[in-house]
RNA sequence: GGAGGGGUUCCCGAGUGGCCAAAGGGAUCAGACUGUAAAUCUGACGCGCGAGCUUCGGUGGUUCGAAUCCACCCCCCUCCA
């Protein structure tokens, strides 16, 4: 595949509206008609990456497949830094083990979606304290500080409403996060020869100050591209659910949470997020969005991006137990539908499930135990939905008078083959409660 | 160091002695309508089944009574030095 590339690459990114700006216009693309190496970064500011990474995160695969070499930055350094591109406000700065350890933890996160076996084009995984850990203040100010104008960098968009609130401000460390980031594009420049950075469209005042950077020290002239962010059609911010951030990793955002947080796309949205999130042809979405608005009902988009997205993240398994959940709660016939094997199987596919001793049920009321596992916010929300009947333990309702008591709602002649009992609070939420013979 | 402004329930933001668990908006949850969509309408929204309990940066104080008044402290912002 040596000094082969898909010609199309740039096309094919600017057709997906994956291309907020581009450095040099069209330079870019004849740039790209050659194998280059390219990188994105990814700051530790979590133990895993959210969703919100996943733009970058696929950018730096689609150039793999395109032929190109992509690198991924792990920021050890610029995360003790802070980025306050956009942000609102100051942040908080984390401790160096703390970092270091969501560095590794991104590391291996960041691996499963680049290919490390891909001849000249195989993916590298950097760490930019590598390289900043051993720079002292003073060679840092003198070589790379003296290159930077702090009159170029206050007017830069990405500070400025922090330079303007009067209830916000910046602190120089935050101040300083640019020149990290632009020293790192000229050093992956100097070490791989690394000539294309990519990033979120806030990452855009970073990456020219890098490609600046690159030319001022080694009169290099690197290139830049960077993702739309993400938005949603209602306004509100990409990634949130009920329960918080989608994280990609599966202990903190179940695979099944996962997929249903990509059913729940809103059909305004469902399309572009096909074009932003997956590697089917554009021609082949056209066709799935023509298809849908010829039918009445339910779309077939959702299910599409779910399935494509979970596979992507967590894999074939994944995605085949996340589907055989929604089917079971959602369109079977209900918890008396579910075979014995079904029921072992949701919970084994990752249904959130609790095991209860039977002594143990009368030390708190339905409620407290539907709050207890995390299927309820508070129990005020329960004793809404009870209020409603929404609230159903194997296809019954329960009653708010009844819900004091746990060993009544839970009792031995309603359980699923004397053992289970499928809660729902509302329509999409499910809890599995397994109850033992004793505790 | 000086002057001024500010810290209210998840967020924004009212409230300046009792009528305040605290207006309004957003977010969220539940219901209706639907397609596990959107929009709309309804209800809930500090915690507790409940009696009741705990909140308005912190600690003390004044008062029958404080988010509201006083003292000290902490934090943020602006300007000056």
């Amino acid at each position: 595949m040596v000094g082969h590339c898909k010609q199309d690459l740039v096309a094919d990114l600017q057709e997906r509206g994956l291309v907020a700006q581009m450095s040099g216009g069209g330079e870019l693309a004849d740039h790209l008609h050659s194998p280059r190496t390219i990188y994105c970064g990814f700051d530790p500011t979590a133990d895993s990456l959210h969703i919100g990474s996943l733009v970058p995160l696929l950018a730096l695969r689609r150039f793999q497949l395109a032929g190109h070499k992509p690198i991924a930055l792990v920021g050890g350094a610029t995360g003790l830094i802070g980025d306050p591109s956009h942000k609102a406000e100051e942040r908080r700065l984390n401790a160096n083990e703390v970092v270091a350890g969501w560095a590794d933890r991104l590391k291996a996160q960041v691996g499963r979606f680049i290919d490390f076996d891909a001849g000249t084009a195989s993916a590298i995984v950097v760490n930019n304290l590598d390289w900043m850990g051993g720079f002292s203040a003073l060679d840092f100010l003198r070589d790379v500080g003296k290159h930077f104008s702090v009159n170029a960098m206050i007017n830069k968009e990405s500070v400025r409403q922090r330079l303007a609130r009067s209830d916000a401000g910046i602190s120089f460390t935050e101040f300083s996060y640019l020149l990290l980031q632009s020293y790192d594009f000229a050093e992956l420049y100097q070490r791989y020869g690394c000539t294309v950075q990519i990033g979120g469209s806030d990452q855009w005042g970073n990456i020219t100050g890098g490609i600046d950077l690159a030319r001022r020290l080694h009169r290099a002239t690197v290139y830049g591209l960077t993702l739309p962010l993400v938005t949603k059609a209602d306004g509100s911010k990409f990634g949130k659910t009920e329960s918080g951030t989608v994280w990609l990793d599966p202990s903190k955002t179940s695979p099944y949470a996962f997929y249903q947080f990509w059913v729940n796309t809103s059909d305004a949205d469902a399309y572009r997020f096909l074009r932003y999130f997956t590697f089917l042809p554009v021609a082949e979405i056209s066709a799935i969005e023509q298809a849908d608005a010829a039918r009445s009902g339910r779309r077939m988009v959702q299910q599409v991006l779910a399935q494509q997205l979970t596979e992507l993240v967590h894999g074939r398994d994944a995605v085949v137990a996340a589907h055989r959940i929604a089917v079971a709660l959602f369109e079977g016939g209900g918890a008396a539908a579910l075979t014995e094997q079904d029921l072992a199987q949701l919970k084994q596919d990752g249904l959130g499930c609790t095991r209860v001793g039977r002594s143990r049920l009368a030390e708190k009321t339905f409620v407290q135990l539907l709050v207890g596992v995390g299927a309820a916010a508070s129990g005020k929300q329960v004793k809404d939905a009870l209020a409603r009947g929404a609230v159903t333990v194997n296809d019954r309702a329960v009653s708010a008078a009844e819900s004091v008591q746990s060993e009544a709602v839970l009792a031995p002649e309603r359980a699923l083959f004397g053992r289970f009992y499928l809660v729902r609070i509302g329509k999409k939420q499910h809890h599995l409660f397994e109850v033992a013979g004793d505790g």
